[in-house]
DNA sequence: GTCTATATGACGATAGAC
DNA sequence: GTCTATCGTCATATAGAC
């Protein structure tokens, strides 16, 4: 159910995480993330006075939570677009999970939009540098961008996946200026 | 504001999707949708017993709007692909605004969910016929979903934007066979 | 620091006048 | 066919006991 630690303030915060992420915000009242989290409403309301200060806190979150994230994504084996495009199949990490969360938050909050299109920036800037190239560098963030909105909105894979690795070589060795 | 055709069936119709789509599904209540329309509360639940109703209603005229559409796929004069990838671009036909209205009400209900689904479903097979590649065909949705994705969740494009024909181009250089 | 109890408002839906 | 009025439910938020 609920994770006891040290501080209650972490666990409610995972638990409406959560639950926007299983429910896609539906199911994100405050009462069900106390219930989940393990304490009343008012508990819950004692360390967030309300709802905007509970999403503004996982907002912070996920922007601690990017900025290591970018590095391993910099210095991948592979090519960082490779590592973003292959993580978007899976969205499992905790920044997956707090990038969905805030991604359904961006729905109707404007500081979460803003979070999410500054990572989006950073994210481009990234991949335009693994792959020389702008234009494969925003057809790898549509694909994984597509493929985030199939996990999240669709709800299982789509068949057949894409071999991303194979594709983007295909794509390389079809650049224009070769 | 609204439209008084000769029925308020349709006024209240268009007036529910138009909402979902500007609001993204927050501001889409039935007392929203009635002042929209022209009507009260009372004459919408006339006309649509309930909000399962009206909701079932729209995804019913989302069906018949893609049978036409998918011939028009079909018998593109730039192919399949092209013409399928660009449209997500602008994002504002008729069809192009019930799909985005589905998509909304896909997050909570199932039927909503199955529509989506199978529309895909038909979308890929004539995107493979065109390309001739089940992992381009793949390709080529994802990027259209990355772009819809983009278009409805960030809520403004991304620069910089992909050249779009040049990039499929590409993809269909990249063809197995060649 | 966490609880119970309650005020307040939005939403979906029903009943009945016109 | 469309209206007004009202009810029940659930959400956020506040007040105050422990």
């Amino acid at each position: 159910m609920a994770q006891h630690r040290d501080n209650a303030r972490e666990s409610i915060l995972t638990a409406f995480q959560e639950l926007l992420v299983e429910t896609r915000g539906s199911g994100a009242s405050l009462d069900e993330v106390a219930k989940r989290a393990g304490v009343t409403k008012g508990g819950l309301l004692y360390h967030f006075g309300s709802r905007k200060v509970l999403e503004a806190a996982l907002i912070d979150r996920l922007e601690d939570l990017t900025v290591p994230e970018f590095e391993r994504m910099r210095t991948a084996p592979g090519g960082a677009a490779s590592y973003y495009v292959e993580l978007a199949e899976y969205l499992n990490t905790p920044l997956d999970r707090a990038t969905i969360a805030v991604g359904v938050l961006a729905r109707h909050d404007d500081r979460a939009r803003d979070a999410v299109k500054t990572l989006r920036q950073r994210n481009f800037e990234i991949l335009n540098d693994d792959l020389g190239d702008p234009v494969l560098a925003r057809a790898a963030m549509l694909i994984a961008d597509g493929m985030y909105y199939d996990a999240t909105t669709i709800g299982e894979p789509f068949e057949p996946e894409l071999d991303v690795p194979a594709f983007l070589q295909r794509m390389r060795e079809a650049r224009p200026g070769r």
